[in-house]
Parts: C-alpha cells; sequence; structure tokens
DNA sequence: AGCACA
C-alpha cells in the first residue's frame, strides 16, 4: 500500500466536464461559482464548500468542450480566474460527474434542522440555542426534540436567507464552551434544511417555543423541573388519560397496517386518526378517539391481547400526551378518517354522520417531509415526548393501496365458526359497537367485531376481505 | 492551493 500520505497530483490531467475549483473565498456561494463559469457553458451541477476549509468547488458542465474551453481561457489568460477579487484555481476534477450534490437536507428553506452532536437534551436548553442563532436574524420558533442521530432542533427563521447565514456560520461550529455544563466535551452543531416552512408549536415548553406568540399558553407539564407524573393509588406512575392512545406492537411477525388497527380499535367506538410509526425497531401506532372515556375502555380491553393467535402483534397500550393528531389523510402509515374522502364521503352522509371538513385543520400536513420523519413529527407537536413521536414516510406512496386487505393467511389463526369479514372499513364511524364494548374483557378468546354493522357497509375497495377476525388472545 | 459523497 501506498503510506506515503501525500497525494499524487497529477500534471497531466484528463480533460473532465467536472471542474475542480480551489482557493475560493470562505463559504463561496454557489451564484458566485456559476457567475464565473456561466460564461463558458451550460452548468449542470455544482458542489460548493468543499474540503476541510470549505473553500473548494466543483463545478459541471453539459459539455466536456464547455469544461475544456475554461480551463484553456484562464490557462492562457493574463487575468486569472477570480472570486470576491481572489485567485481561483481551475482544474479538472477526477471525476467525471458529480454525484449525490443536493440532498433533500440541502435544498435551502426557512427552517434548519440542527443536530447537536455529543450532548444529551438536558445539556443544551433552549434559550443558548436561541441565544446562539438569534445572532443570524429574528428565530421565530424553536422546537427541539431527541432522536436516534442525536439531540435536534428545528429553528425557524424568517427566510432561508437568514436561515442559510445561521447554517453557513454555524454548520461544524461548536456551541461556545461557557455555554454549556462542565461535563459536555465537544459539541458540534451540523445543520442541514428542513423541509418545514412553518413549525406547528403548540405550548411553550422547555421543549419548544415559538417567539412570534408570547401568549401562546405554557405547557405546565413540559416545564423543566416541574415534571411529576401524578401517582396512582398503587404508587405506581400513573399517565393522564387522554383520547389518544399509544399502541406498541410486540412481536410483529405479521404485517400491521392502518386498516387492521382501525379494524381493531374501531371496536370500541369511531376512530379519528391513526399514525404509524417506527420506534427502536419496533412498531407504534397512534390512535385517536374523540374522547377520553372510548380510549379508556379500548385501553383496557386491548391491553396485552395480540391480534393474531399465537402471540402474534401483541398490543401494548399507553396514553399519549397527544390529544390532536396532525396526519396525513391517506397514506400507508397514517389515516385522517375524519377527512372526508370521495367514496367515503357518501356512505358517511348516508348514514347520517356529516363529513366535517372543518375538522380538517391541517390542509398543510401533506406536503413533503422527504425523509426526515424525525422532523415532520416534530413539527406535528412539539411539545410531545420522544417516546410518542410519530412519524409517516411520504416517499412511501407511490406503491400504497388505498385499502390494503387484512392478510388472510395467518398461520394458527383460528376463529371457530366464523367467516365472517373483518372489516371495521373507514366507512363506518357511526357503526362502533359500544353496546359490545362491555364483552371485550381480557381472557376471552375472540373479541369480535360488530359484524352485522361491518357487513353492512361496502369497502371503498370494492374488494371483498378474504381476512377473519382478528384474535385476541392473551 | 491540490478532489466531494457514502
Amino acid at each position: 500500500m501506498s503510506t506515503s500520505g501525500q497525494p499524487q497530483f497529477r500534471y497531466t490531467q484528463t480533460p473532465s466536464k467536472v471542474l475542480h475549483l480551489r482557493n475560493l473565498p470562505w463559504e463561496c456561494t454557489e451564484e458566485e461559482l456559476i457567475d464565473l463559469c456561466r460564461p463558458f457553458g451550460k452548468i449542470v451541477n455544482t458542489k460548493c464548500n468543499v474540503g476541510a476549509n470549505r473553500n473548494q468547488a466543483f463545478v459541471e458542465f453539459a459539455d466536456l468542450n464547455q469544461a475544456i474551453s475554461m480551463v484553456s481561457y484562464f490557462a492562457s489568460s493574463s487575468e486569472p480566474a477570480q472570486v470576491r477579487g481572489k485567485t481561483v484555481y481551475i482544474q479538472y476534477s477526477n471525476r467525471h460527474e458529480i454525484v449525490n450534490n443536493k440532498s433533500p437536507g440541502d435544498v435551502p428553506g426557512n427552517v434548519l434542522l440542527v443536530t447537536i452532536e455529543g450532548v444529551e437534551a438536558g445539556d443544551v436548553s433552549i434559550d443558548v440555542i436561541h441565544l446562539v442563532f438569534s445572532a443570524f436574524g429574528f428565530v421565530h420558533k424553536i422546537a427541539t426534540f431527541e432522536k436516534a442521530a442525536g439531540f435536534q432542533a428545528l429553528i425557524q427563521f424568517t427566510d432561508s436567507e437568514t436561515a442559510s447565514s445561521a447554517r453557513n456560520a454555524l454548520d461544524g461550529r461548536s456551541i461556545p464552551r461557557y455555554l454549556l455544563p462542565e461535563h459536555v466535551g465537544s459539541c458540534h452543531l451540523r445543520i442541514s434544511y428542513s423541509a418545514h416552512t412553518d413549525l406547528n408549536i403548540k405550548f411553550q415548553s422547555h421543549r419548544s417555543r415559538d417567539y412570534t406568540n408570547p401568549y401562546l399558553p405554557v405547557n405546565p407539564t413540559a416545564i423543566e423541573g416541574i415534571v411529576q407524573p401524578a401517582l396512582g393509588p398503587d404508587g405506581k406512575k400513573k399517565e393522564p388519560e387522554s383520547n389518544v392512545l399509544l399502541a406498541s406492537i410486540e412481536n410483529m411477525q405479521y404485517a400491521v397496517t392502518v386498516d387492521v388497527l382501525h379494524t381493531v380499535f374501531s371496536a370500541f367506538g369511531t376512530v379519528q386518526k391513526i399514525a404509524i410509526f417506527e420506534k427502536n425497531g419496533g412498531m407504534q401506532a397512534l390512535v385517536q378517539y374523540p374522547d377520553v372515556t372510548t380510549a379508556a375502555v379500548a385501553k383496557d380491553a386491548l391491553e396485552g391481547h395480540c391480534i393474531y393467535d399465537g402471540g402474534y402483534c401483541k398490543l401494548h397500550l399507553s396514553y399519549s400526551r397527544h390529544t390532536d393528531l396532525n396526519v396525513k389523510a391517506h397514506s400507508d402509515r397514517s389515516r385522517d378518517y375524519t377527512v372526508p374522502e370521495s367514496g367515503l364521503l357518501a356512505v358517511q352522509q348516508a348514514s347520517g354522520l356529516a363529513a366535517a371538513p372543518t375538522v380538517w385543520q391541517n390542509p398543510q400536513a401533506s406536503p413533503m417531509f422527504p425523509g426526515n420523519e424525525y422532523a415532520a413529527a416534530a413539527a406535528m407537536q412539539a411539545q410531545v415526548s420522544a417516546g410518542q413521536v410519530p412519524s409517516w414516510d411520504p416517499t412511501m406512496q407511490a406503491g400504497r393501496q388505498t385499502f390494503v386487505s387484512v392478510p388472510s393467511t395467518f398461520p394458527g389463526q383460528t376463529f371457530p365458526g366464523s367467516s365472517v369479514p373483518a372489516y371495521a372499513t373507514a366507512a363506518t364511524p357511526g357503526a362502533s359497537p359500544h353496546a359490545q364494548t362491555s364483552q371485550m374483557t381480557p381472557g376471552v378468546a375472540s373479541m369480535r367485531m360488530n359484524q352485522p354493522a361491518l357487513q353492512s357497509n361496502v369497502r371503498p375497495g370494492g374488494s371483498s376481505p378474504g381476512g377473519q377476525p382478528p384474535y385476541y388472545g392473551q
């Protein structure tokens, strides 16, 4: 192996339509780069701020001859190539195309996604973050959260120019030591752009702030130092009740889709919204009912039971801190049943249930969250605990079905004497068998859906469900 | 002033 450590520079370089530019001024912008290169041809790609000093760049021309013309021009010119008065050295790159130029996080926006490496959430207060980023302009909102990647913050500026200046100045830098606790070692900021334009901050808390709205209520449970979970009679932590249940699914041998969950949870009342997300390699879901009472009944009835026989897809339920999920109306990871849908609408109206378009609070919730599930989730409800951050993956949209059938071929799925479809459809929110909930007690092997009601409804997808009712074994 | 990204 060559271990000299000295790069072997080639003095005769193979022409490439990609040019390597050095000695650029600090944080040279793409615009400055393009201004320099544009006279020689069509620029199809760039990569700026490359190298340890971020003073190198690559430019890719559409045509090799254009690159050659630029190199040739400056090779024979008495005036060197310059940016901001600095001489720029140009040579052919040793690669022939620029790859992976712009990840989603490189597309500028007014909201930054900041990962603070090497710290825990408690080490960097939101006030410190605010202080650091306010140097570049008015910070509108901040939402912080913890993810596998570390402690992260979404920081909303007025515009992408302000956000860019903050990013350019702070990316890769560290928060000044005097702002941090003693025990914190290095703490580098990794900054990219979020796809968000406006964060949805519900409370002022130690996790989230909205500096544009001083009257926003303070979330008492989210204030640092006041977090003291209520204790139940048995002395165990008692989580506050909620109309939204957090379901974690254990031993998930089979697919658990939004539709499966809707079927299961509709047995206890109208399911308004569902969001499925991954957590620590497992699967969790948030299920929203209209009221706490219904959620409580569902929680008690379903806790510890399995969706499928054989101990598969065992449910564990707790109350979420959410009260109103902000989810895509139709995706394979989430569903908002309060949003009228063609086909559904007719059924709902026919059954006397007003399809209330006013309930659709978040027409903006659908747009792209390119892979930034943490970001999307954070904005969903900024004060949410890290353990309950829903996410969804809009990239999965392409292959989604409107209604996915419950698989009908689960081994060991016993349901004696029943061939009744397991479907509670999105069209049957009113068909929920409250009257039956008393039967839905643990220990009962089969906890059936309201079968007549279910059968009376036609699924929008039109296909005949081949599945059997979910089985709630112990 | 000397080649990114995963």
